[in-house]
DNA sequence: ATGTTACTTTTTAAAGC
DNA sequence: GCTTTAAAAAGTAACAT
């Protein structure tokens, strides 16, 4: 049996950080080759980066907003990317500024079917959200840790809401003995 | 003290003349979707419910009107699905659903999924098919439900291909085109969830 | 009738309306 | 509350071929 938290794979990280420097988009947008800047639709810029793909949100205030790496790694070397391309336009950039991140979107697989409408009841109707005509998966928030799974028909999951990527292992663990004490699960 | 106590009243009317306005609009929508009175009955009770736990907030009356109206048809088992919902309301049908979602879960009305064999009687009537075909229709619908073809499935488009099967079944033909219609689904729906449902049935192809 | 694109849900920060 | 960004899951829908 292959153990449902071997299938974990990260999907996404969103991180925060700031250059502690404020900016003037304008400028920025002006010189910095592939930004996308459109003050009256959004008061960030966007700049995306190729290896490893992300897409960084700049504002005024220097803070920055990273979200599309696969890996904290990623996060980490996308920024710096970043960081170097302000830089380059002779922007003051923090040696290594703060890194903090936010939110880890997971994936996994419990391997078997799920019965969503006999999950709902499992659970308990107060604790879950589960409306087939509006989203097709089973929406259930964790209390330890605090994150939210999707579980859908086909046994495949998604947690989000983690800052580590360990709280997508417990959440599984969790899951899955919560389900084979219901019977529900094999 | 005057003007407080004026203030009170003038308070006191908006807010009568809103839940007012709120009740006959959950009537004028339960007599457009020819529901029962106990279904505006239990509509008006979420809405007071929604008005006391002070949900509306930040949120249109009617939104929640119309939100409390589609909760009740489903607490009362003659659910309609949100495209028919929205057709008598002025809320476009997502805030509708969100809203929805929203007051059951502040309020606790512990909603179970809705049943697909709750749509096959209005639908098929709408499509003049007999109790045969209905018969049919929820054989279909109980057994590939119980093989697990149900999870994650809208139970209008469920229901609906289970009456196309049924409809062929018992030599009462109609098309996917018309079944759609009155189910408020596509016809692709239609045939990815006939195309399941026969299979899990065994029947031909 | 199929294929592509796109939208539904969840999460999270950012600044501003 | 909304706006934007990314990503997965699976279902439904719209539009093109």
């Amino acid at each position: 049996m292959t153990d449902p938290k071997d299938t974990i794979n990260i999907e996404n990280v969103v991180a925060s950080t700031g250059i502690g420097q404020e900016l003037d988009l304008q400028s920025v947008a002006m010189d910095l080759e592939g930004a996308d800047y459109d003050p009256e639709q959004f008061p960030g810029l966007v700049y995306r980066t190729q290896n490893p793909k992300s897409a960084a949100l700049i504002f005024r205030s220097g803070k920055i907003v990273c979200t599309g790496a696969k890996s904290t790694d990623d996060v980490h070397e996308s920024l710096r990317i970043v960081f170097d391309k302000l830089r380059e336009l002779q922007i003051q950039v923090n040696e290594d500024p703060e890194i903090i991140v936010q939110n880890i979107v997971t994936s996994a697989d419990l391997g078997r079917n799920l019965n969503l409408n006999a999950i709902a009841i499992g659970l308990g109707l107060e604790n879950i959200e589960y409306e087939p005509e509006q989203f097709p998966g089973l929406v259930y928030r964790l209390d330890e840790p605090e994150v939210v799974a999707l579980l859908f028909g086909s046994g495949k999951l998604v947690i989000t809401g983690g800052k580590k990527p360990v709280d997508a292992e417990h959440a599984v663990d969790k899951i899955v003995s919560r389900l084979e004490d219901l019977g529900l699960l094999e | 003290r005057l003007r407080k106590w004026q203030e009170r009243i003038r308070t006191k009317d908006a807010g009568e003349r809103n839940l007012q306005f709120a009740l006959s609009e959950i009537d004028r929508m339960a007599s457009a979707l020819g529901v029962p009175r106990s279904v505006r009955e239990v509509a008006s009770v979420i809405y007071r419910r929604a008005l006391k736990e002070d949900l509306i907030r930040g949120r249109s009356i009617e939104g929640v009107a119309t939100s409390a109206l589609y909760a009740a048809c489903r607490k009362e088992g003659i659910p309609r699905s949100l495209e028919e919902i929205s057709e008598v309301s002025r809320v476009e049908r997502k805030e509708i659903g969100r809203t929805y979602r929203y007051i059951s879960q502040e309020l606790g009305l512990e909603m179970r999924p809705v049943d697909p064999k709750k749509y096959v009687p209005r639908f098929c009537s709408e499509l003049e098919l007999s109790e045969e075909v209905q018969t049919k229709a929820n054989e279909i619908i109980e057994k590939t439900a119980e093989k697990g073809l149900l999870s994650g499935k809208s139970p209008t488009g469920y229901a609906a291909a289970a009456i196309y099967a049924a409809s062929l079944l018992c030599n009462e033909k109609k098309t996917q085109r018309e079944v759609a219609d009155v189910a408020q689904v596509t016809e692709v729906t239609i045939r990815n969830r006939y195309q399941e449902q026969i299979e899990a049935m065994g029947i031909h192809g």
